[in-house]
DNA sequence: CTGTGATATTGGTCCGACCAATTTCGAGAG
DNA sequence: CTCTCGAAATTGGTCGGACCAATATCACAG
């Protein structure tokens, strides 16, 4: 119906999604130079159709590289919050409040959906935080911790909560990575949010519901007022 | 720091986004030669930003009439659940699902925060609803819900509610809008929606929390079960 | 095998021209 | 005087070719 009411750069755009999606090109694109030939339009048209997908996070473009097709785990970055954060960046509590009430709702619909094979995920994503916490390389840490919540949101069952808190998890771990940092082991923290990670854990897959958004909360609780302190001090 | 690793494209898109917000033009941009002109810049380096903008959904173009600055109402519809739906028009039931948990903690969140202004807002919409469900005009209906369900989340206080309602909002409005279509007065369900919306104003008004949140849930629920039986009717 | 420099490749920018949709405005009809 | 219609001006859309700048590639010297 709609489909012909487009300016040639925009059936570009579309035209190189396609493309995209249909694995027709592997991690990198041909050149502007090529496309626009086989495409029989100019090369300013293909840079502006371009320039569309990297704005939405599909494509980087690196002079005298080439432009290269983004995977789902980076472009998921900058697709949302990027905007709101970098306008205004007293955010932090307010997305603490809407992270607390995902972190919560992920825990109890995971506790009543998740299959066999997220009970395999969750233990060994569990396993890892806690080593990982074992210890104090805190790049290890982050990690762990974003693969273990983006694990509980995955058994969820939900895909808007699974983008959600991916691209969520991904923005603090640009801007906020500070957060936990250099966390020693045989500390409080440390102690606390192993203990925090486990029960959080052992509720989900005994499948206790109520116990499960407790439990989040209670983590969230603690993550939170750890941000407070850490701002206070700096 | 890294403000000077920018090719001049990305910068111009920045600079007219500045000159935007300062608002030193109104409603219409100045013509793209003249931007380049202005800027030292040129066209097609002004087109490049300009397209990253409208990609954004801050900018329309339009063909022999100009470019010209969205507002917020307009923009907040593209910025981020268009592609997951357009990609993945099976997510009803999971958006469905997302948007009760915000309907039920922006509840809860307003009967703790709102503030004198939210109470007059509230009790305003509250009434715009009531009389365009006395109606039959679904037009007026739907606008009526919308504003009704965003003061709500205004009035918790914490902007990213209030964005994320506000796009989820206007998603529905544009993708659902067929859902509660042409509702009669003095039906059941119109009687069933009026109930639930008075019910859950009353709650927030009287700051008690956990009614305002179960009130919020049972408005989902039943909104949820007529999308339903639409669905299966259709 | 290593590193280093020339060369080719590729995105970034510029210019000037023309096309196409829209708006503007004046001449002519009523 | 008002309205209508069409030509002209305005403005975004596309084109082609040129050059610059960052990067990659590879042959060659050590």
């Amino acid at each position: 119906m709609h489909d012909n009411d487009l300016s040639r750069g925009d059936a570009m755009a579309e035209a190189i999604e396609r493309a995209i999606v249909a694995r027709e090109f592997e991690g990198r694109l041909p050149p502007e130079r090529v496309l626009a030939a086989r495409f029989r339009v100019s090369r300013g048209t293909v840079r502006e159709a371009i320039g569309k997908l990297v704005a939405r996070g599909l494509l980087s473009r690196r002079q005298g590289a080439g432009t290269f097709i983004l995977d789902d785990t980076d472009r998921r970055t900058a697709e949302i919050w990027s905007d709101m954060v970098e306008r205004h960046p007293r955010l932090q509590e307010s997305l603490i409040e809407f992270r607390t009430m995902m972190e919560c709702r992920s825990a109890e619909l995971a506790a009543t959906r998740h299959t066999a094979a997220d009970r395999r995920r969750l233990q060994q994503v569990a396993r890892d935080v806690d080593a990982a916490y074992g210890a104090s390389d805190r790049r290890a840490q982050i990690e762990a911790d974003v693969a273990y919540h983006r694990a509980i949101a995955d058994a969820a069952h939900n895909p808007v909560f699974s983008y959600l808190m991916g691209s969520l998890l991904n923005l603090l771990h640009d801007h906020v990575q500070l957060s936990i940092a250099g966390l020693q082991p045989d500390t409080e923290p440390s102690r606390q949010l192993r203990a925090q990670h486990q029960a959080l854990i052992d509720a989900i897959l005994s499948r206790d519901v109520a116990a499960a958004g407790r439990a989040a909360g209670r983590h969230m609780d603690y993550v939170r007022v750890q941000l407070n302190d850490l701002r206070g001090a700096a």
